[in-house]
DNA sequence: ACCAGTCAAGGAAGC
DNA sequence: GCTTCCTTGACTGGT
């Protein structure tokens, strides 16, 4: 089973990788300099732990890695807008970047990303849309300087966020999504909302995004239990299954007593439905979690 | 060393 | 309409 981590691994953890970041209110607040060396040294901390993650993922049968959308803090703050390279020490950014991409390539481990919740292309507020759009283009240039390929073999996953009119947000989405690069149109994937009653089930995102932009859509066990038509959870599985031109990467996540709030360990285990798939597993216990999917499904060869 | 509060985002939901 | 909620994990500052 191709199991997939989400950002963090406990483990590893445990044993001093942490991710660090840094809110503009604190960056702000400290003198240029300081504030510049604490986040470069902050960022490369978070590309190491990611080069040991990925390697961990690899030695421990994990086949795929979503990458922290905080490993580069503050950079995309409307009020900050740096690039990598104009912080002190980039090359040492630069250099541990190189690392990561060395460790991707020779294990083979799969990787994409979850740009914020907040993101949108739908908004009417212009400041929500230009944030977006350079947070979504920040991913593509980590994912270009990571090399990883231009395709949905490295999704970059995103919902619609909005509720409303079917065709207007459509058409709102289109406007801005033709802004994006092509690095991020040929990585973007859309995941069905968790939203009671939300306009975009996959039945719905299907329809649009996929038949009129190809997008692959991405299926999500939770959020289709809280967001569908009605229809059968093997008939979602299938359509969502059907937009994706390489293997899909989904998400597998199990609800605390019917809530969204994602459970620690998994109960069951993700139903690929005869076909192959990679699951990121949103569980609280993260790589504690897959272990545990790994053991049972060893027990029951 | 530890703990409680803070931070960030934008749409949803409640009053 | 306005306020609060949602979500997450690490930071921050006080003890």
């Amino acid at each position: 089973m191709n199991l997939s981590l989400c950002c963090i691994s406990l483990k590893l953890q445990e044993q001093g990788y942490k991710f660090q970041t840094m809110t503009y209110t604190r960056f702000a607040s400290l003198p240029r300099k300081e504030a510049l060396e604490t986040l470069s040294a902050r960022i490369l901390n978070n590309f190491e732990v990611t080069g040991e993650i990925i390697q961990y993922c690899h030695d421990s049968g994990i086949k795929g890695y979503r990458l922290s959308s905080g490993l580069t803090p503050i950079i995309n703050h409307p009020s900050v807008d740096l690039s990598l390279s104009d912080l002190p020490n980039s090359e040492k950014i630069y250099n541990e970047i190189t690392n990561v991409k060395n460790i991707i390539k020779n294990t083979k481990v799969r990787i994409s990303a979850h740009p914020s919740e907040y993101i949108t292309l739908t908004s009417n507020n212009d400041n929500a849309i230009s944030n977006s759009i350079r947070d979504l283009e920040q991913h593509g240039e980590i994912f270009d300087l990571l090399d990883l390929p231009k395709s949905h073999w490295s999704p970059l996953n995103i919902h619609v966020r909005q509720d409303g009119d079917s065709e207007e947000i459509f058409k709102s989405f289109v406007k801005n999504y033709l802004k994006l690069s092509s690095g991020i149109k040929n990585r973007i994937v859309l995941e069905v909302n968790d939203n009671k009653d939300g306009t975009w089930n996959i039945t719905n995102l299907y329809k649009y995004f996929y038949d009129k932009l190809g997008i692959p859509i991405t299926f999500d066990y939770l959020h289709n239990q809280l967001c569908n038509d009605g229809k059968s959870e093997q008939e979602m599985f299938d359509l969502a299954y059907s937009t994706w031109g390489v293997t899909p990467l989904f998400h597998y996540s199990e609800g605390v007593n019917g809530t969204r709030k994602h459970a620690d360990y998994a109960v069951g285990t993700p139903n690929s439905y005869g076909k192959e798939v990679y699951w990121d597993i949103e569980l609280k216990q993260k790589d504690l979690a897959i272990e545990k999917i790994l053991s049972q499904k060893n027990l029951d060869k």
